[in-house]
RNA sequence: GCCGGGAUGGCGAAAUUGGCAGACGCAGCGGACUUAAAAUCCGCAGGGCUCAAAAGGCCUGUGGGGGUUCGAUUCCCCCUCCCGGCACCA
């Protein structure tokens, strides 16, 4: 007797066949699709709608972690979606490819940057591709290629041309471990956004820096236009621009004037208090200081003694908390409003990057002032009276010493008697008019200074002659390569500034020898317009066509951008910036760069986010190896909203395997493509059971359908498609009886797999393949539903007795009130429930319940 | 302090317009299949009380307190806690 295991028809033989083996259909069509290159690609064509769903490009620090994965896996959803939708889809992606780390590897492995960058990128590369992500990898972009930073470097000519970008020394962000400066929008609480342990310090050091400011405003109000993107990332970009309308105000100094001149302006947002100023408080660091020290040598002390306990509050992050302190000078200033002397002060609280870095203090109006004065006996005089809704409080509030909002003007001469606003108005006119003063608008919103002492980014293609000072590389010299075999440390400055063959350059003027810059651009310039750059990647002339760019750009821009939340101030509003310079320069038409922004919550696991120090990192190789990509994939979106925080769990990924493995063995035991009516037409009059199914079906596909026009809750549009698979199941019995018929039953079918293809593209490819359907999946249309078919014949109406869930009726779809009422009253538990009780209102909301409200 | 977001079973979550709270999945329990296990399929399942048990019945329940409403996870007011951002910004 031959062993049993060579027995065709032993029971186990069809369990095999049934089962789903990830690994081997994952496999199959993996090598398809490296076979055919053009499979995502997309080029312009007017006749069809384009759509632009574009993931945040990822920096390549060697593998990807679950956080891509779930953020490439929405993306690749709706890249689906659109493409079935009949949409001309560019969905690209790329390497932002500059940057610190590869130093880092390079110092303590010893391998070039670029080595070590080119091979993290082929192996996430990789990755990719094996989860299956639709991308059109002809349109990559690699930014630490000469062919990508050579647009850095030209665009970094037509901003110096512009004027909007300038060298300048200033106190400057330092990052100690970098070994660089930083950007404002670089530093989170006083520390480097890299290292959150190392408080940044402050050097003085020439830079190059791109005058963002010049957009602010418009940087500001196209916020409100932004509707596609989350009101969270629209009000911390709205926080740092700070915008803050206000007036300038001349105090001439009483006495002698030193070298910084004769007058302090002070910026104030709240003009109608002046009346109500009793000193000048000025920053420890404002150029004046400097006069008065030397009028009166005692004072420098003091002053070194504030300007450090401002450095250091604001290097440990809490200059919020610091307690203040201040100086008298001894000397005054005269209120051009009203003549009045008041002392000028030199205070630790004042900051010398805001607004003038001098102000007026109003302590009865202001709580900074007021806390101020109090401890340094200044005086406080009330100029403003609280108006209140509540005419005793309007009484009661003048008796206070202080209140910080707006009101009446009292004690304030001509203007006495005025609203606050009104008030403002007036008298900025007034100082306008008298030339001590105007309305201003003042920002927190800084230059960017994009000078990075470090040799892994992008050459700055700038010239030092002796001869002629800085000079712009020529246009037709660019690139400026960035040479390899650079010794890299950390400390003593740029490492490009070691390397002579690239310092000592010839000065395109003159023809006199000149010094070419060594720093590096922050990288934040490469990712600043990378996605213009996908539409044309190829382009060796110009960093892109302006037709094809208005194509897939549109007036609106890219149609939906997906990404971390991390980026909302640093990427987003450079690249906003950026979109706004290319747009003056004529290259687009569009003046955001896109219309939907969305931000995927974190991946976590117990708890916190995952990291190496605490052991909970989730590899997706580990992942797509024991469950496949499939299902990787699937979880990330089936496990909670893509806007929220994801808490990964392994058996919650097993969950989502066992699913796809139902959906298979529904398709081997239940598809017959050789049964001559498998492709038959669809019957009209279908049996009980058939209608179950088509009526889950057309319910599914609005429900899946839905939610991509609109809420993107992918986990609930999963969940769908699982209660459509548990249908068929339950319907098996009925399959077997012969019930349903076949013609329905395939078309059920491949209708399940179209609604499948975003979610699962490997499974849903080997289904459609099983099914006999010989078209492109990708490129299938999206199953339409029919209203009529989703709707249910008979319905269940609760049944409440004041309120209180007593009973269920059920009723045909179309039930008149009447009827249904008449049927909840002849319930047995509803007349129980009423018995002995006079009904006093009924209530039926149609097709939802019924409410008799008794007394 | 200010601005966002959140709090629902043992767990991840659902409830789209004020209308059956807990869909779907995980973990759990029970059954079928199996010599057995795995896999698979089917079923049960918020909590409490009642009942010998089951069926059933009753009460209660969406962070806490109040309100509007026939009816509130959903709307309004107050409060607590958690996460994120901003913060002597004049």
């Amino acid at each position: 007797m031959p062993p049993q295991e060579n027995t065709p028809d032993r029971p186990d033989s069809r369990e095999n066949d049934e089962r789903y083996d990830a690994q081997r259909v994952e496999q199959k069509w993996f090598e398809r699709w490296q076979q055919d290159a053009s499979l995502y690609a997309a080029e312009p064509d007017s006749r069809k709608k384009k759509y632009y769903v574009l993931e945040m490009l990822p920096y390549p620090s060697g593998a990807l972690h679950m956080g891509h994965v779930r953020n490439y896996s929405i993306g690749d959803a709706l890249a689906r979606y659109m493409w079935m939708n009949g949409y001309n889809v560019l969905h690209p992606m790329g390497w932002d490819s500059f940057g610190l780390p590869a130093e880092n590897a390079a110092i303590s492995n010893n391998t070039p940057p670029r080595e070590w960058t080119l091979r993290n990128i082929a192996n996430m590369k990789a990755q990719m591709k094996r989860l299956g992500f639709a991308y059109d990898w002809s349109r990559e972009v690699t930014t630490c290629l000469p062919d990508y930073y050579r647009w850095n470097q030209w665009f970094f000519l037509k901003l110096y041309e512009r004027g909007l970008t300038y060298r300048k020394k200033s106190r400057v962000n330092w990052c100690p471990k970098c070994a660089t400066v930083l950007a404002n929008e670089q530093v989170v609480n006083g520390n480097c956004w890299r290292h959150e342990d190392t408080p940044v310090e402050q050097r003085e050091l020439e830079q190059w820096f791109v005058r963002t400011t010049q957009y602010a405003d418009e940087l500001l109000r196209g916020l409100d236009r932004l509707e596609g993107w989350p009101d969270k990332v629209r009000t911390m970009q709205r926080n740092w621009i700070g915008r803050s309308e206000g007036t300038l105000v001349d105090f001439k100094i009483d006495g002698n004037a030193g070298s910084a001149g004769s007058t302090i302006t002070v910026f104030t947002t709240r003009v109608d208090t002046i009346y109500g100023a009793t000193s000048i408080q000025l920053a420890p660091e404002h150029p004046l200081v400097a006069d008065f020290v030397r009028f009166n040598q005692p004072l420098g002390e003091s002053v070194q003694k504030l300007i450090a306990e401002q450095r250091k509050a604001k290097e440990e992050g809490d200059i919020g908390e610091i307690e203040k302190h201040g100086v008298n000078t001894h000397r005054f200033a005269i209120n051009p409003y009203n003549g009045e002397k008041v002392p000028i002060w030199i205070a630790n609280y004042i900051l010398m990057d805001y607004g003038t870095g001098a102000i007026m203090s109003v302590p009865a109006h202001d709580e900074r002032d007021h806390d101020f004065a109090k401890k340094y006996k200044l005086e406080i005089r009330l100029v403003i009276l609280p108006i209140s809704n509540d005419p005793e409080e309007t009484m009661a509030e003048p008796q206070l010493p202080f209140c910080s909002h707006d009101g009446m003007t009292i004690n304030s001469g001509a203007f006495s008697n005025l609203r606050s606003d009104d008030a403002i108005q007036k008298m900025s006119a007034y100082a306008q008019e008298k030339g001590f003063g105007k309305a201003t608008v003042t920002y927190r919103l800084k230059d960017w200074g994009i000078s990075r002492q470090r040799y892994w980014g992008t050459p700055i293609p700038m010239l030092y002659c002796e001869k002629d000072g800085i000079v712009p590389v020529a246009e037709k010299d660019l690139p400026v390569i960035l040479p390899d075999n650079v010794d890299i440390t950390l400390t003593g400055g740029s490492p490009l500034g070691r390397v002579p063959e690239f310092v000592y350059a010839t000065c395109p003027k003159c023809g006199g020898p000149a010094r070419r810059e060594t720093d590096t651009m922050d990288t934040f310039v490469d990712s600043s317009w990378y996605f213009y750059r996908y539409t044309d990647a190829n382009n060796s002339h110009a960093p892109f066509d302006g037709k094809t760019a208005q194509y897939w750009f549109g007036e609106r821009g890219i149609d939906q951008y997906i990404g971390g939340v991390e980026h909302a101030i640093l990427h987003l509003i450079y690249s906003r910036f950026w979109t706004r310079f290319m747009r003056d320069l004529g290259m687009i038409t569009n003046d955001e760069p896109a219309e939907r922004l969305f931000t995927q919550g974190m991946v976590i696991k117990d708890g916190a986010k995952m990291s190496k120090s605490l052991g909970n990192v989730v590899s997706p190789d580990v992942m797509v190896a024991r469950y496949g990509a499939d299902a990787a994939r699937m979880y990330s979106l089936f496990a909670a909203p893509p806007d929220r925080d994801l808490d990964w769990q392994d058996t919650g990924i097993e969950g989502i395997q066992r699913f796809l493995g139902r959906v298979y063995r529904f398709f081997v035991r239940n598809t017959k493509p050789a049964d001559p009516a498998w492709r038959g037409p669809v019957p009209s009059d279908l049996s009980p059971e058939a209608r179950a199914i088509q009526r889950k079906l057309h319910q599914t596909i609005k429900r899946v359908s839905d939610d991509f026009q609109g809420r993107w809750h992918f986990n609930t549009c999963i969940s769908a498609v699982m209660e459509l698979v548990n249908v068929l199941y339950a319907a098996e019995d009925a399959i077997a009886r012969q019930a349903v018929p076949v013609p329905f039953l395939a078309d059920v079918q491949r209708n399940l797999v179209l609604l499948l293809a975003p979610f699962a593209p490997y499974l849903a490819h080997e289904l459609w393949e099983m099914l006999g359907e010989t078209s492109n999946l990708l490129k299938a249309p999206w199953p339409r539903y029919d209203a009529e078919l989703a709707k249910e014949e008979e319905i269940e109406i609760p049944v409440q007795v004041s309120g209180k869930l007593r009973s269920r009726v059920t009723v045909p779809a179309g039930a008149t009130e009447a009827f249904v009422i008449e049927k909840a009253l002849a319930d047995e538990k509803v007349q129980a429930a009423v018995a002995g009780k006079q009904i006093v209102k009924k209530i039926y909301v149609p097709g939802k319940m019924v409410n008799l409200v008794v007394k």
